[in-house]
DNA sequence: TCGATACGATACTGTCTAGTCTCTGATATG
DNA sequence: CATATCAGAGACTAGACAGTATCGTATCGA
């Protein structure tokens, strides 16, 4: 077994998931991307879902939680790490969860195995900063937290763009920073 | 030709494209849920990308721009116009959408005959509340006129639920009220 | 009644693709 | 050197599906 062939063969399954999407990515476009052959693929996953669940897998970590002790940085930071990796997990991640609605078996290997990335990462800071009084306590934080990830999902799934420091900062600036430090 | 079957074949097509996606809607499926023929759906549409833009722009029409006085108000209207039709047309429009992103000539017609339906919604009433007075202009509109799209969007794609009338509230009043009126 | 038209049914073609199988060639070991 | 082992290449299989073609039938107007 050729470990080197491991990598190439799931970063040829992530680019062709970002080119192509999930039902019209091939077994036999990965392989042949890679100089491989479909067995070499056989050999080392059960299936197209599992290869592509790893694929996917295999760019997903886990962010930290930022704490610089100014709330907009918080949040900028939080965004940042939505874009890490240059946007390619934030493509990778929108054509499985794409193409999970309609099958089983990839929706429950993606929630297992990606579950919820970044999901909680606003709420946290927002709920700490809830906590040491930098905003009312009054916000729907559960909503709040879910309009960077909203945004930047249908950024990439629905516009085809990719999201950017840019848009970062205008989502914090344009709409968080603004709902969060309403005088009330 | 029985105008009657045209419709059924349209509804079929949209339960379709929920139940199963583009990709995995087949013709021999609409024609069986109709109790149709293939050659009754080819003798309508030249192909499967025509029938499934007929179907979505069936379901698709152009909101009035609420203009109750009231900008929550007419806010919570621009957002109730997204679910009008039982969320049905949002969910078909998911699909369509979803897919075109790797099929040229949908995404093409999809541009052409949806055009962003309720792109300009939100932004027309935050541009006519800014030029009333009633919110501050360094504000970033556009920005903010998407986040209702984008939430509505990934509830509805990603998180595969339903966008509903409490959904509505809680972006307008948990997100776009306190943003804009914030006291700056 | 007759002709035209639209219909359902169904068989067929060509293409695509997931997954399997077989043979080859490299490497390792005695 | 001889032989065993195993990964890989690529042919192959089986099934799905878009789109076409054919045929018998029902409906409707003249």
């Amino acid at each position: 077994m050729n470990a080197a062939i491991d990598e190439q063969l799931l970063r040829a399954t992530q680019e062709l998931l970002i080119e192509e999407g999930f039902e019209r990515l091939t077994m036999d476009a990965v392989a042949k991307r890679c100089g491989a052959s479909k067995a070499t693929i056989y050999r080392r996953w059960p299936g197209k879902t599992a290869l592509v669940v790893a694929a996917a897998s295999a760019l997903f970590h886990v962010p930290d939680l930022p704490d610089t002790g100014d709330l907009r940085e918080d949040l900028l930071a939080c965004g940042r790490s939505y874009i890490q990796s240059g946007g390619r997990s934030a493509e990778v991640l929108a054509s499985v969860i794409s193409a999970s609605k309609h099958d089983p078996e990839l929706r429950e290997a993606a929630r297992q195995v990606l579950g919820a990335p970044y999901g909680g990462l606003f709420d946290a800071v927002l709920s700490r900063a809830a906590e040491r009084g930098l905003i009312r306590r009054d916000l729907d934080l559960e909503t709040l937290g879910r309009v960077f990830p909203a945004m930047a999902y249908q950024t990439v799934a629905a516009r085809g763009l990719l999201v950017g420091e840019d848009d970062v900062v205008r989502i914090v600036d344009g709409v968080l920073m603004p709902a969060l430090t309403n005088a009330g």
